[in-house]
DNA sequence: CATTTCACCTGGTGGC
DNA sequence: TGCCACCAGGTGAAAT
């Protein structure tokens, strides 16, 4: 998926195209995995409602929806694009690609589309009053300040590399970026999360939001087939330093780039430049 | 509770 | 060309 940078360009690419749109009518497909809320009741949410807004949190993306013209939301409508999910803005005429599990027709003439062919992304509504607003588990890593950093790794066992997977601590880091950050930050990463110095932490907080930062910029990473709201890829993917370089030179040392496996996960690192 | 492993899906790639 | 193993941006449940 997507991870932060993603899903960021995803969220403003769609809010630019269906900000003030009416839902019209809704069409969801058969399999069952994209639903949290089951379709009939998320159908029912969504048609009639306007989208006020359409922003990120964490790694999903979360659409204020209002009845009528009331500028307060009645509703969200929560996306989370898994591995492979996709949110486009089409015409209605435009193919119907395969694994296309929602359709939106808006009042603009155009439609919202969710497309995900691994199903592993999810559609949630929540309904005011009684749902709670959506809001992430663990910290915004973009804005996260130096004292509130170091004690999300205090006292833990287990590897930063996985740490920084850990939602629950930080909301939309993944494996691209987790990897790189940990590059920048000149930190290996297997070392064990409660064992880092405030110095490592520090550098690697400044080397998160960096990287995150400047990704944002070039509209993501694009490593197979993730494009944004508009069909088209990031180019993050670019100034990869380590991410799927296995074997290759680092370009800082000519070291080859290693290949291990940490938390489940492939994961790059640097044995020259990180310690 | 904290941490680790694995299942959940489809599709692309590379070896034989 | 076919078949198979392995890999992929994530995460929640089960196991440890």
């Amino acid at each position: 998926m997507p991870e932060l940078p993603e899903v960021e360009t995803v969220a403003r690419g769609v809010h630019d195209r269906v900000r003030g749109q009416r839902i019209l009518d809704v069409w969801l497909g058969s399999h069952r995995e994209p639903f949290n809320t089951p379709p009939a009741r998320l159908a029912k949410g969504l048609e009639g409602r306007t989208i006020l807004a359409v922003r990120r949190i964490g790694k999903h993306i979360v659409a204020d929806l209002a009845d009528g013209k009331t500028a307060t939301p009645a509703a969200q409508w929560i996306v989370h694009l898994g591995m492979t999910g996709r949110l486009l803005v089409t015409t209605p005429d435009a193919p119907v690609v395969a694994h296309t599990h929602a359709r939106a027709a808006l009042s603009s003439g155009r439609e919202l589309r969710f497309v995900d062919p691994r199903r592993f992304g999810r559609l949630e509504l929540r309904q005011f009053p009684k749902d709670q607003p959506f809001a992430a588990p663990g910290a915004e890593p973009l804005t996260i300040q130096a004292d509130a950093f170091a004690a999300l790794f205090r006292g833990r066992k287990l590897a930063i590399k996985a740490a920084l997977l850990n939602q629950s601590l930080l909301a939309g880091v993944g494996n691209i970026y987790a990897d790189e950050s940990l590059f920048h930050a000149a930190l290996r990463p297997r070392r064990l999360a409660g064992r880092l110095t405030r110095t490592e932490l520090e550098r690697l907080r400044i080397a998160l939001q960096d990287v995150l930062q400047r990704a944002i910029a070039r509209g993501g990473s694009s490593v197979s087939d993730y494009v944004d709201a508009n069909g088209v890829r990031g180019f993050f993917q670019l100034e990869h330093r380590v991410y799927q370089r296995t074997g290759a030179p680092c370009l800082v040392c000519a070291t080859p780039i290693h290949r291990i496996v940490v938390a489940g996960r492939s994961t790059h690192y640097c044995p020259t430049c990180q310690h």
